[in-house]
DNA sequence: CCGTGCATGTAATTCGTTACATGATTCC
DNA sequence: GGAATCATGTAACGAATTACATGCACGG
């Protein structure tokens, strides 16, 4: 198994790509950026590192070697390359296509069966919300850093854009269903 | 704390509210339903229901009292609907939208910029392939189902279909893109 | 009586989270 | 020199995964 395993080491390997970076310099690229919900919490990254290092995927190159807390710079061995390229490369597979989103519309589900129409609008209405002030902040992102953005960059931003845009329209269909349709009795 | 916290929690809840059942038949529900990506493994499911009985959300009732191995049937208890209850009327919060389809828009950053715009295509035709064969396979479930299921059951997996489509959609434009644009250098 | 499917669990390992602890640098 | 920020880590804990172990029920 010469490939790093865990989704963040696989965002750190590509980050790693781009340029060498410190433990701190890639917390705060997953703090800032829209690749927000990898941990930026030492208690992930640094761990992570030392996997990799030990999995002969990153080198670390000591600044001030004799203090006693070091300063490091990781940057992609060749192995981790070659790790990276294997990991862009794979197939796209199902369960990948299958864990999108899927969290939350579970919730729209059992909102509706356990606490029946209203709660399930209500929901929706919350989701309406969060999608109509999240979209232009994207939006803002996107027109904002675009320019110096290689295309795949511009284009994924782009795409979650899209996304979350048709989910926008998908919930203020659905909101509309829910007003056509008969009540259905309150469970529970 | 009185609410489950964890995501397997919360589906189990769910599914709990319907029905009582017991932790095979949630194990088949996870197996065979586009509940997939969670886990059916009995590693996972039956500490979860531990776990559950423990913060007294569930109940079980067990069958064949004598048997070295008596069955269990798990059923929601007032505290279990509770939680079910506040977990499905909390606000959709930013940090739940962030998380759709991060992962594999990642991989298709990164193969850009690590191999190049060749790579960055041949990913989009690999994802392009998945969600082709997906689509589909989601639609039929849907038109077979889609009779049997309650308003917002319907809804989600409309949705789901939707959100496939237009992912796809713009995986064709992507490609169209790149076909465009002046090629870059591999890197690497 | 033997295999297949139903059904429940445990053990080892690994990863991430939260909270904590510590040191270095920079700017006022 | 004190505060904020940069920077690196550890400890305790919880949860998921894989692999394993066990037992029951039914049909051929």
């Amino acid at each position: 198994m010469t490939s790093g395993s865990t989704p963040l080491d696989h965002a750190i390997l590509g980050l790693l790509h781009k340029e060498p970076r410190s433990g701190y310099a890639l917390r705060k690229v997953f703090a800032e950026t829209p690749l927000s919900h990898y941990s930026d919490s030492p208690g992930a990254i640094y761990p992570a590192l030392a996997r990799l290092r030990r999995m002969g995927l990153v080198t670390a190159t000591v600044q001030n070697r004799q203090s006693l807390r070091p300063r490091q710079e990781f940057r992609l061995s060749s192995a981790g390359l070659k790790a990276l390229h294997e990991w862009v490369s794979a197939p796209v597979t199902r369960e990948e296509l299958t864990g999108a989103g899927e969290a939350i519309m579970l919730r729209f589900v059992f909102a509706e069966q356990a606490l029946g129409a209203a709660a399930a609008v209500a929901f929706l209405r919350s989701y309406e919300r969060a999608l109509a002030a999240y979209v232009p902040e994207l939006e803002a992102y996107c027109a904002a850093a675009a320019g110096s953005m290689p295309l795949g960059a511009r284009l994924a931003l782009q795409g979650g854009v899209a996304s979350h845009r048709g989910r926008l329209k998908w919930v203020r269909e659905a909101i509309r269903e829910f007003r056509g349709a008969p009540h259905e009795r309150k469970a529970g």
